[in-house]
DNA sequence: ATTATCTATAGATCTATAGATAATGC
DNA sequence: ATTATCTATAGATCTATAGATAATGC
């Protein structure tokens, strides 16, 4: 049911899917949904928290890992983040371009994001190029580099093809050009974040 | 009636704003709303077009200046860009988000959209930095650069208040340092980009 | 004569609930 | 006894059209 609708809301969005599409791919009825969901919203609400919360853990892991370099620990972040969102046969990251979901109803979601966001900061922070940064620029540099993470939804969405793997370190590294990381370093701490990854499971 | 359509299609979504809504607001009712466009699609067809019909001429106009370096000039069209996306009272790149904008029923809106990306694609291959890449890795390389300057939509939803003149700027050197531009060239490009933005009008 | 606007409505949804029936598990 | 599923439907939309009326411009 789940999988239905996040290939249904995806696809076509929220409110242009009915209930009964999402219920009929799933192969049941319509009405069949409501046993296992409270209403559509709670459809939505699901698949939103389920999308950002393995990222935010993640990505607090990372924080308390004071041992290896922030810029390794960023790269390693901004990598799993690209997976989360563009992995799967769909597009999962594109949830969060549906404008119903900025509504109040999905705030936990919102609520987790700004999270997985502020722990981008403390990391951007902790680099050798973000100690030197006024308070307000460093929040610039946060949202740019967490909007350029955020954008493989985009490029995933106009070119479903595209390996996801690829893309990940891509983006990864662009991540670290963006947070002001000198261009020799960069394949250094690539290098230290695929360690960290490697290392994980 | 376009920009009460704006308004609503940016805030809920393109299939939860009904023609009753963007009419009245516009002060009109619902059945007049049918008396200036065809239908629903023809106003998101209007709108999509209006907001990304301005920046393919910008970019045209950049990718002929050859005298310039193409770094200065991938920075001008990044940084007209983001204003336009992100210029007026909303948020007109958040337009781009609708899923139903990704049907073929837009396709003329796509297209713009493609040959934007394209011209992108051409200043960065004029760079020093992308004269050294592969094919393949330059594609990949547009890509995050045109999805880091699409970004600011999302940075821009979440925080309206921001401004955007100060957000272009940051995006357009990011932009050039995800393009790979080094770290010290990147404030010369800026000042030369700033000069042919200025000499513009 | 044309343009702008309105009221009224046909026809097609869509969500959520009521209530029945079948399958499962203790 | 509980869980899973179904059919049927009430009630609320929503889009687009028909047709009337008022305002505008030649």
């Amino acid at each position: 049911m789940l999988a239905a609708a996040a290939e249904l809301f995806t696809a076509h969005g929220y409110t242009a899917t009915s209930t009964r599409a999402v219920a009929e791919r799933a192969g049941l009825r319509q009405a069949s949904l409501y046993h296992y969901f409270d209403g559509k919203e709670a459809i939505l609400a699901a698949l939103l928290e389920g999308t950002v919360r393995p990222s935010l853990e993640i990505a607090r892991e990372l924080v308390r890992r004071t041992g290896t370099a922030a810029e390794a620990r960023l790269w390693a972040l901004c990598h799993s983040d690209v997976l989360l969102l563009c992995g799967g046969p769909h597009n999962p990251g594109a949830l969060y371009l549906l404008p119903e979901a900025q509504t109040e109803r999905f705030a936990v979601f919102q609520q987790v994001r700004a999270e997985l966001k502020a722990a981008y900061g403390e990391l951007l922070t902790d680099t050798e190029p973000g100690a030197a940064l006024a308070a307000e620029e460093l929040a610039l540099r946060t949202d740019l580099v967490f909007g350029l993470t955020e954008s493989v939804i985009l490029i995933r969405r106009a070119d479903p093809a595209r390996d996801p793997r690829v893309l990940a370190a891509a983006t990864a590294d662009a991540a670290l050009r963006v947070a002001g990381v000198p261009q020799r370093s960069v394949a250094r701490q690539r290098r230290e974040g695929q360690r960290l990854l490697a290392a994980w499971r």
